[in-house]
DNA sequence: CAGTGGTCTAGACCACCGA
DNA sequence: CGGTGGTCTAGACCACTGT
């Protein structure tokens, strides 16, 4: 049955009464992350309808025995992805949304978590180069200092797909060169206690040099992406400087983009 | 052996108790918004600097006279831009970061707010039509029902930069061409009382056909970039979908991604 | 007006880190 | 071990929304 036909005043009261949390407070997971994981799997399930109203946090902090800001803590969070809405005088609902399944970023997880994964990837060069002052920069190394080339070939069904280019701090990571092919740079840094943070990207697009082409088994002068990212740890300090080269005729950059200001 | 974080020696303690915060409990601004504001500005001026420990929330609620959660709320906000990294049994501390700058989006930004701004805008088209297929299904309309198109020239230095196509629902802004030119469509929706929440993106690159590389002064078959968005508002609604093309020898798209697993 | 979320307080116990 | 952030509680008052 389905649905709120009118979109205006979608001020149904949920079902929610009937919803039976199940919170184990012996369990090590927080109370709040555990109310924030069945909320989204009952909106992800649809149990909770986009415009329906969650019911005041009062109540629902008395019903499953919690206290109020442990119940604010986890709506929160799910304000923060965009899966909830909430307004002072009228209260939270489901958002409106198209689009709730690709909420995560990102191309940067595009890149990094998929290397290796579905697509083939092919290690050109692994080797220690002295720094150039672009990448000495972008590192926050001396120029000349030593640092990590990585080279490779992504390819998908046979066909490449691009061609990306990365330095790393050297002494960063063990890169075994077999491991890179299988396993991807994401998960190598995750899996050595480096958890990224955040990036700074440019994504430009230029034709094709001769040589590029060749590699990309293009024509020359057909249109390429181009990124350029430097990736931050949580600490702040960069871990990965790349520039990256992408056929433009068999892949674009698809992410989601959040505003709060 | 990876070795994480040595540079991160810098375990100094900052003359953060010399620091006077005012907070103006008369201020309708919020204690915790008041606090983060002066310390962000603080990290913006070197007051504190990467890698400076902020001393224990305890203390520095006491200090303040404010309570625990309304000084951890105040540095989770800080935590949430970047500026700050906090850890379990060690403290807060100053994120190690080359770029604090431009740690908001976006090309969300780059587009819209800078839309009128700095560089000319010429409005081409501004008309309803009846929606095809793609467009409906972006806004969430009935196909063939009446949206507004509005197509932009965007110059700067008295040369093209882009050529913006954008549907927006009918009847949810009143689109003054004179406006448009000067003011700029994400001014104009914040101004008419909608707030922007989240938008998908897709970019991508192709060779300029005849048209458009005389359209952008191009010559046919130079890189161009494209970019096709859906802006939504705070309930989730669509607001905006919009095709972009923009010529690659004069615009790049630059921003920060953050990551929050 | 009554009801909602927004903010704030003053405590508490726990898990983790470094010495 | 002592110190840190992580979580949680049980209240309180205010600002805003709708009727």
């Amino acid at each position: 049955m389905a649905k709120t036909g009118d979109s205006s005043r979608a001020v149904t009261a949920p079902a929610l009464s009937s919803l039976d949390f199940a919170l184990d407070r012996a369990s090590p997971v927080p109370l709040y992350y555990q109310l924030a994981q069945q909320l989204e799997a009952a909106i992800e399930h649809g149990v909770l309808a986009p415009g329906n109203l969650l019911g005041n946090e009062i109540d629902l902090s008395v019903r499953l025995g919690l206290s109020r800001p442990t119940v604010r803590q986890a709506i929160q969070s799910l304000v923060d992805k965009g899966l909830l809405v909430r307004r002072r005088g009228v209260g939270t609902q489901v958002v409106h949304s198209q689009v709730k399944r690709p909420l995560e970023l990102s191309s940067l997880y595009d890149d990094l978590e998929e290397a290796g994964q579905g697509p083939a990837t092919r290690v050109v060069r692994n080797e220690g180069v002295a720094a150039s002052a672009d990448v000495a920069a972008a590192l926050g190394v001396a120029e000349g200092s030593e640092v990590t080339r990585l080279e490779r070939l992504r390819s998908t069904h046979g066909q490449p797909v691009a061609f990306l280019c990365n330095y790393l701090p050297s002494g960063l990571l063990d890169l075994g060169t077999n491991r890179l092919e299988s396993t991807g740079l994401y998960r190598m840094m995750r899996s050595a206690g480096i958890t990224l943070h955040s990036a700074r990207q440019t994504i430009g697009a230029r034709s094709a040099t001769a040589e590029e082409a060749r590699l990309l088994d293009e024509r020359a002068g057909s249109a390429l992406l181009t990124m350029q990212r430097t990736a931050y740890d949580d600490t702040g300090r960069p871990v990965e400087y790349g520039t990256h080269i992408y056929r433009a005729s068999r892949y674009a950059f698809d992410f989601q983009l959040l505003v709060r200001p």
